[in-house]
DNA sequence: GTTGCCATGTAAGGTGTTACATGATTTA
DNA sequence: TAAATCATGTAACACCTTACATGGCAAC
């Protein structure tokens, strides 16, 4: 599990409170993770129960009282000794894939019509990508290092979706290509 | 839950038990899915109940019985119904980026050592998905649309990774280019 | 003689999602 | 007057992973 981790990153910032750690995480698209409070919740029980995190109840007399959870030096070493730790290659769970695998059964109008709603879902997470690159939310920046290390993440998955959308076009102009071919091939 | 529907692709080939489905997971590269049993053989529980699929016991003397697992008429719709629903974007785990959102805790050494191994890795898985692209395992193939789409299946694996070996590539000779400068201009 | 293949499954626990619940304050 | 924001959390369920269990047969 890494939401454990990227709370402890956050944490390595400043204290938050659970729902300011929810909004971050709604808020970003790079450190991206649901933004469901259950998740949220209950790890930070769980990070302060192993001493990674202190908690501070901060009583407000008209609402619930706030719980500051700030980083403990054990926390600041399990997140480095986290970062620090063999990388993975990312999984994808690519269902529009599995649809395409068994979408031979489909007309060429039907076919063309689902690989085209599926450029068009790539392209405005793509435009969504891009403007969010632009606003350069959050991150602290406090060193050339850090601000690059961010750039080339948001950079990350603006490629990801743009060699997804190339491949998207390429498919389906490579539809209309085979499409009268195999009508000759396998017509009569 | 797609599992179910990537289960009925695979029964709509031809009739299969559970064990053939979990080998024809594992050895999918493109159809990804853990290939774990429990999910399998809960899964085709589901699906017999809800009679997409009917069950065949194959009695054996000196083996436990084989259960053929074979599409109906209602498993097909059901099929065809499911690729044609509304196409989403792939949901991308990448826990590599979430580390490197907080690596700058690193010294150059330790960073440029981790960067260096997630490159290793998506080498090696990339070399990994041409050779398997090579042996083209299964498929039917049984039109030439049909060849297209797996064709561009297992090249949308391949240009992803392809994609993520030039950034991370980028992102180390990039810092190689910074740490110099970085020095200079915050050193004092 | 140990490993691997065939073939079924169960147990236990971790991870993730959606919806529900409260209740005051601010904004449209 | 309806909604969104602040701030906490629970309940129920869906999904996913790892490990365990059985037991004969073939190959090395």
């Amino acid at each position: 599990m890494s939401l454990q981790h990227a709370i402890l990153g956050f944490l390595s910032w400043k204290p938050l409170t659970g729902y300011e750690l929810k909004k971050m995480f709604a808020d970003s698209v790079t450190v991206y993770w649901s933004g469901n409070n259950n998740q949220i919740y209950r790890t930070l029980l769980d990070i302060h129960k192993k001493g990674f995190v202190t908690k501070e109840v901060q009583h407000q007399d008209d609402a619930p009282s706030r719980k500051i959870y700030t980083i403990t030096e054990a926390g600041l070493e399990e997140l480095r000794s986290w970062v620090l730790s063999p990388p993975e290659v990312p999984q994808l769970k690519h269902t529009f894939l599995i649809q395409l695998s068994w979408a031979d059964q489909l007309s060429d109008d039907e076919l063309d019509h689902l690989i085209s709603s599926y450029e068009d879902e790539v392209h405005v997470h793509l435009l969504m990508l891009r403007k969010q690159a632009e606003v350069k939310t959050m991150s602290p920046e406090r060193t050339q290092r850090e601000r690059y290390l961010w750039d080339m993440i948001m950079q990350n998955w603006i490629v990801m979706y743009e060699t997804e959308l190339q491949w998207v076009r390429q498919l389906r102009h490579g539809l209309g290509d085979t499409t009268p071919e195999r009508k000759h091939n396998d017509g009569h």
